[in-house]
DNA sequence: CTTAGGG
DNA sequence: CCCTAAG
């Protein structure tokens, strides 16, 4: 999520703000500040909730360094900036581009000429460069302003700087963040910062963000350390259909032992996956179907050994299931009829579910056949369908023919059909449950 | 990204 | 189940 990215960086962007901010005195705790920033989080109905910090850079400033890495330590540690691209914040070096991250400019461009007087650049610097990382970027943000603020002896320098950082700054990126225009630079050259919380709320779905980021521990982080911190590790490996669906099974186990971990998790991936589309409305079906526990209690994964990688058996159930949400649905429709009908399964992606019907027709269309042959068929075999399966089947795919436009026996089980809904062309069937479909689901 | 079709 | 082409 984007929205979380630049959240978290603006938060942490505030979080110097402030830090930097401690007016004359300098105090080396950030309990104050970290007041102010928790009712950032507290109160996410007001848009812009403004920090008003002075960047005060006039003395030498302690062991800023300690505490601002280990706000920032606490961020990885909490996984905040862990997906924090680097490409996500446009470097620009240019005052004139309001557009680039002005908080990079400002950290990079304008407080290294700050601390120009003192150069043993902490290795932080060259961190940058690397761009690896962007949570190591971030620290070595942190590490240039507290730099600056420590050498810079004079004031007035820094007024000037910081009068130009205002200039740079005034920006707004995807309106998340926003800076108030130039402040006339007084005595501490203050200026506003100005959050855009307006997506607060996505982040604290469980996550504990204020006060996992606002713990502020006192062990000493040394520069060092910090760039010993591994950058996280991208999982952008874009997985295989394959790699997906074995992915699938382990980690609900996994990850969500608790009871009701396929539904959260579900939903987690799902919302993941298709972000735009993740107003589901889980009617009773979705919690109460025999489907959610029949799966659950009895995971019935035959695996063939070789030949399938992973195969699980359809259940009656489930078969039953796939029947209600083509009769509902209609055919062609699998991704809404396993969002709906086999979400909680987790596996059955709607090719397996189309895959499926495809099978059921032909086998309920060689029972059939076997059926006239006068052959028997053996319910207990797990080879042959039911026959309240093999005939709930067949009416469905009277109504809702398959597909398979050019086949010209569709058109003989249309005729076929009584319930005549299905006229000669299947088209117009077709479309007019989805039709249906689409007003009931869009709802 | 979703579906259809073939393997 | 898997893969891939087509919309």
């Amino acid at each position: 999520m984007k929205h979380v990215r630049s959240y978290d960086l603006t938060i942490y962007a505030a979080i110097l703000t402030t830090m930097v901010q401690v007016d004359g005195s300098y105090v080396p705790s950030l309990r104050d500040d970290e007041m102010e920033v928790e009712h950032l989080f507290e109160e996410p109905i007001n848009d812009h909730i403004s920090l008003d910090g002075s960047l005060a850079s006039h003395t030498a400033l302690i062991d800023k360094d300690d505490l601002q890495l280990e706000v920032l330590d606490d961020f990885l540690d909490e996984g905040f900036l862990d997906d924090v691209e680097i490409d996500d914040f446009e470097v620009t070096d240019g005052v004139s581009d309001a557009r680039g991250g002005y908080f990079l400019d400002f950290d990079f461009a304008k407080v290294e000429l700050l601390g120009s007087g003192a150069n043993e650049e902490s290795p932080l610097e060259n961190s940058n460069s690397e761009s690896q990382s962007p949570g190591v970027s971030g620290s070595s943000t942190v590490g240039g302003i507290s730099e600056s603020t420590k050498v810079l002896p004079n004031s007035t320098q820094s007024k000037c700087k910081i009068e130009s950082i205002d200039e740079t700054v005034t920006h707004d990126t995807n309106g998340v963040f926003r800076n108030s225009p130039s402040q006339p630079s007084n005595v501490d050259c203050m200026y506003n910062i100005s959050l855009d919380i307006q997506h607060l709320h996505e982040l604290s779905n469980g996550y504990p963000l204020a006060g996992g980021m606002l713990s502020c521990k006192k062990e000493n982080v040394t520069v060092e350390d910090y760039q010993s911190v591994p950058p996280r590790e991208k999982r952008f490996r874009k997985p295989t259909q394959r790699t997906k669906r074995l992915e699938n099974i382990p980690i609900e186990i996994e990850k969500f032992s608790d009871s009701d971990s396929d539904v959260t998790l579900y939903e987690l991936q799902h919302c993941k996956k298709h972000p735009k589309k993740e107003k589901l409305d889980y009617d009773d079906d979705y919690f109460s179907s025999e489907e959610s526990e029949d799966e659950e209690l009895t995971p019935k994964r035959c695996r063939t050994k070789d030949r399938r990688k992973n195969q699980r058996m359809w259940t009656t159930a489930e078969v039953t299931k796939l029947m209600d949400g083509i009769s509902e649905y209609g055919v062609g429709r699998w991704t809404d009829i396993q969002r709906f009908l086999f979400s909680a399964a987790g596996y059955r992606t709607p090719t397996d579910i189309r895959d499926k019907w495809r099978n059921l027709l032909r086998a309920s269309s060689s029972q059939r056949f076997n059926k006239k042959e006068g052959e028997l068929n053996d319910e207990t075999s797990p080879r042959t369908l039911p026959l309240s399966v093999a005939s709930r089947v067949l009416e469905l795919s009277k109504i809702h023919p398959y597909p398979k436009r050019r086949n010209k026996k569709r058109t003989f089980v249309s005729q076929v059909g009584s319930s005549d809904i299905a006229n000669q062309s299947n088209g117009s069937s077709i479309s007019l449950g989805r039709r249906n479909v689409r007003r009931k689901k869009c709802t």
